[in-house]
DNA sequence: AACATAGTTTAGAATTATTCTAAATCAAAT
DNA sequence: ATTTGATTTAGAATAATTCTAAACTATGTT
């Protein structure tokens, strides 16, 4: 897909707005590269991508468009070891799998109110507001989703 | 304390002898720097205290000699968010939480098997070799454990 | 329309945790 | 004693990310 879908573009517009940022090509192209494949690339990967559909964009410029993404809600930072940063525009509760053999990080869809329950292992002293569940290890072959 | 306890002397020799690694005065210092204070340092923590009991030891020793205890399993890494890695010599399984105001991480005790049921979650085809549960908040004022 | 203002983009420099390199040291084995 | 291989060490190199300062863009005001 090319372009953001009527839909995407509103909610873009929408928290972009309500963090006091304005929507610009830059912001949609890179938040539409996050939709369009949603495999977990690092700023490379996505500076790679948006640079074939806008080819003046910069390093810099990407940087700062996954920060604005980010900051608004609409995207993740996925950090796993000391590996460069990943970025997830899942916005629904869920964990990470990381496959040693490929190094590709997948979403595991977890049970309604799983990551929520997770909490009550902290003592009473302890408040989250957020929690982070990561896996490692390999895919059996055949099934490569 | 200034020294190894005999016990971990003995665990230490054992692992890294098992791993075909050999046993160093500096490699038992990091160690005893580790396990003397368990507030999962960064490796220029390790630095600062190693090099206060052994003056002569450099920061490139102690990055081998954390690999070379990861290597043979009596110590891991934890890494949140892009912060610098830091070592914890806890072996049970436990999670890991990160104070936003302090940055001090803490070890989570969980209950008996509870990392075993969580890659239960995974799919058929995923197996997975680490569970890593990471949690982001704040410590209430009173106990700062 | 002209102007002021503030946010954004951009290239390139700076930062920084970590790894690498190559020489010196050390410890076991012969 | 000599050889061998592992370890330590200082310093250089690497690489992801952040910073800087200038150009650009959009928006609101006279
Ligand atoms: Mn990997
Ligand atoms: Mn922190
Ligand atoms: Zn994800
Ligand atoms: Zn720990």
């Amino acid at each position: 897909m090319k372009t953001l879908k009527q839909m995407d573009r509103g909610a873009l517009s929408d928290a972009l707005d309500h963090a006091g940022q304005r929507t610009t090509p830059q912001r949609e192209m890179v938040f539409s590269v996050l939709l369009d494949e949603r495999n977990h690339p690092t700023a490379d990967e996505v500076y790679t991508r948006t640079k074939s559909r806008m080819p003046t964009i910069s390093m810099a410029t990407v940087y700062n468009c996954l920060e604005a993404l980010v900051t608004c809600g609409l995207v993740k930072q996925v950090n796993i070891e000391r590996e460069p940063t990943r970025y997830c525009p899942n916005l629904s509760p869920h964990a990470h799998f990381h496959c040693r053999e490929t190094g590709r990080v997948y979403d595991v869809p977890v049970p309604e109110g799983m990551m929520k329950d997770l909490v009550k292992v902290l003592p009473g002293n302890y408040s989250a507001d957020s929690v982070e569940l990561v896996f490692r290890g390999h895919l059996e072959k055949g099934k490569t989703k």
